[in-house]
DNA sequence: TAGATTGTTAATCGATTAACAATC
DNA sequence: TAGATTGTTAATCGATTAACAATC
């Protein structure tokens, strides 16, 4: 009988992930649920709990394995297995993911991106290669691509958003500032909403 | 008596107020708790118990007045009065932050960027001069910006962090992957950490 | 063994939802 | 006025924290 995960132990999972990569570059191997929550400003009781919803990854009297849990923590967020990303835009938002973005510490390999602008168009950047998006579904059949990354201005995205589903992707990475996921509840959608970010800062600074 | 406004509330007013710019541009001037929360995906309940942490916007039997909420809500979120913020590193993401992102939208003016490339120091990217890292003390004591925006690598981030808090800085938008806010309590930080989005999507497409 | 720390149950706290009187 | 919809209180639900027996 698999219980239900919340939402709120899955969106905390990467920032343990985080905490615990950085553990394992310091060289630390273990760690207590006590330990990590002072470092990341939880209580112990909540870590332990979180990692429970998943099974029993640590040991009475000595804690937990640095390395054995991350590598949990990548294996329940999928992280461990490989998926194919294309990425639509390649202004200057998705050059600087191309570029930047270790996308392969999250188990995404980037496949193809889509540009409207001619100049682009057959250029590669950091190594992906930029179509038109009038060969989005040649593409698209020829590589299917699990994960699409939304960098395109606004108004065209919930058009493109519309074709991706239509030609079968699994999930959306969305960099603009329109809502998708009611319109397609059948696909997961992820959004990264700058402003959202800036406002809130913006109200904490008063 | 002021009663402390939840986090989860403020989480979702940015969403309320893009909602709200939407409607606006399509001519709706007026709108119902029912409406609005079908539209986001909310219950009618929460939109009015939402709106009600900061006084009655609405109306009974009418509703709520789309540019008057919408105007309450910048004004909550402290967006309406302009605040100066400087950007420090001025590679693709910076770049692609101040050639895209609407900052005058959210009160916020750019009026200076930092890097450590000599190619960019005296040159301006979308109207905003760069300088060099050396400055820094010397053009946040002349232009005292209140806000500073983290786009620069990593093992740069926390150093920087400490140098524009000394220097008076009010608050932080950081784009590196690091946690700043244990560092600097007194300092708000807001993170901006696109692994963490792309591993709550990865966990979905599961 | 003794000490430490987990896994897990119970208690508390807070957030969401439901209900409805107030009122435009 | 009658209908609609808010503001607000009460009920429910879920998430966090505390406590402690189990056990390494």
């Amino acid at each position: 009988m698999e219980k239900k995960i919340s939402s709120a132990v899955i969106h905390r999972m990467p920032r343990y992930f985080r905490h615990l990569c950085d553990l394992q570059d310091a060289g630390i191997t273990r760690i207590s649920s006590g330990t990590l929550a002072e470092r990341m400003g939880l209580t112990a009781s909540q870590v332990r709990q979180d990692f429970n919803c998943f099974g029993g990854f640590g040991q009475q009297g000595y804690g937990y394995n640095v390395a054995e849990l991350r590598a949990a923590i990548a294996g329940i967020m999928g992280i461990d297995r490989e998926r194919t990303a294309i990425i639509m835009g390649a202004g200057n938002l998705g050059k600087a993911l191309m570029t930047n973005f270790n996308f392969t510490k999250y188990g995404v390999r980037l496949v193809a991106a889509f540009d409207s602008n001619p100049l682009l168009i057959g250029t590669e950047i950091a190594g992906v290669p930029i179509y038109s998006c009038r060969e989005l579904d040649r593409v698209m059949e020829e590589l299917q691509p699990e994960i699409a990354i939304l960098t395109l201005p606004k108004i065209h995205a919930r058009a493109a958003a519309q074709r991706l589903v239509s030609a079968g992707i699994k999930g959306i990475w969305n960099f603009t500032s329109i809502d998708l996921h009611l319109d397609m509840p059948q696909v997961p959608v992820e959004n990264v909403h700058f402003s959202e970010s800036l406002m809130v800062l913006s109200y904490k600074i008063q």
